[in-house]
DNA sequence: CAAAGTACCTTGACAGGCGAGGTATCTTAT
DNA sequence: ATAAGATACCTCGCCTGTCAAGGTACTTTG
C-alpha cells in the first residue's frame, strides 16, 4: 500500500531540507532518492518537488546553481543556507510534535 | 509551540474516527476532548470538524441523531458504523505507515 | 435583561498537491 | 542517421482540505 501526497502535505519542505542537509543534490535525484527510502512506498510528484523547491529559495533556505551535467541533461543544483538548517531543525521538531500529538488522538484503547 | 493545521491535514477523519470507536459524542464535546488530548497544542478548527462530519456521513462512516440536551443548546450525536470501524483500522494503519517512512526520509545523520 | 457559555452550521478565500503537458540533452540500439 | 528511452527541468490549472468570519439558537448566571 501506497501513501497519499495529502497525508504528508506540509512536510514535503521539511524532507527536501532534510536531504540538502546531507548534502547538495538536484531535483531528479532527491526524488529518486525519496522513493528509494520509503521503499517505493511514497513519491514525490515533480510539479510538487518543484513548487517546494521554488517556495524554499524564496524564502532563503536554499540556493540554486548550475552544475556539471553527467550523464543526461544539465542538472541544477540545491545547496541548504544557514538560514535553511535553522528552518530544517524547526521542521524536524514539529515533526516529533506532530508524532506525539497525532498518536494520543488515535489512541483507541486496545493498548494497556 | 502549538501545530499548524495543516501538518495534521489529511488526518482529521482518522482523528474524530478514533474517537467515535470509543464513544458516541458529539461536536463541541469532541473539539474539547482533542484539544484537551493534546495538551491545548492542538485545536480542530470547528470549520474544519463539520467539514468532516459531513464528508464522514457521506461515506457511510458515521450516523447522527439528535440527542438530549444537557446543559446548553440542542446536540447532534455521531455514531460509527461497521463501516467506519473498518475504515478507522485502515487510517490507522497508514499513519503508521507515514510515521514510518516520514521518519526515514527525515533522518538526518545525528543518530548512531 | 444582558452577557457568557453551550452548541450547531455555512460561505468564501487560500494554499499545497498534482495531472497533464512541454522543453532539452545524452545514450543506445537499429 | 535516427528513433527510442532515460535523464533532467519547468509551468499551468484544477482539486481538495483548512479555516477566518459570520450567523443561529438555547440555557444559565449575574
Amino acid at each position: 500500500m501506497s501513501i497519499a501526497g495529502d497525508l504528508i502535505r506540509g512536510h514535503t519542505d521539511a524532507i527536501i531540507l532534510a536531504r540538502l542537509l546531507r548534502s547538495d543534490s538536484y531535483g531528479y535525484e532527491i526524488n529518486k532518492t525519496i522513493s528509494s527510502l520509503s521503499g517505493g512506498r511514497f513519491e514525490l510528484k515533480e510539479a510538487t518537488l518543484y513548487t517546494s523547491f521554488k517556495r524554499l529559495e524564496e524564502t532563503g533556505c536554499i540556493v540554486s546553481y548550475w552544475g556539471g551535467s553527467g550523464p543526461g541533461a544539465r542538472r541544477r543544483y540545491y545547496s541548504i543556507t544557514p538560514t535553511g538548517r535553522q528552518t530544517c531543525r524547526c521542521l524536524l521538531e514539529e515533526w516529533r510534535e506532530t508524532k506525539d500529538i497525532m498518536d494520543k488522538l488515535l489512541e483507541t484503547e486496545e493498548e494497556t
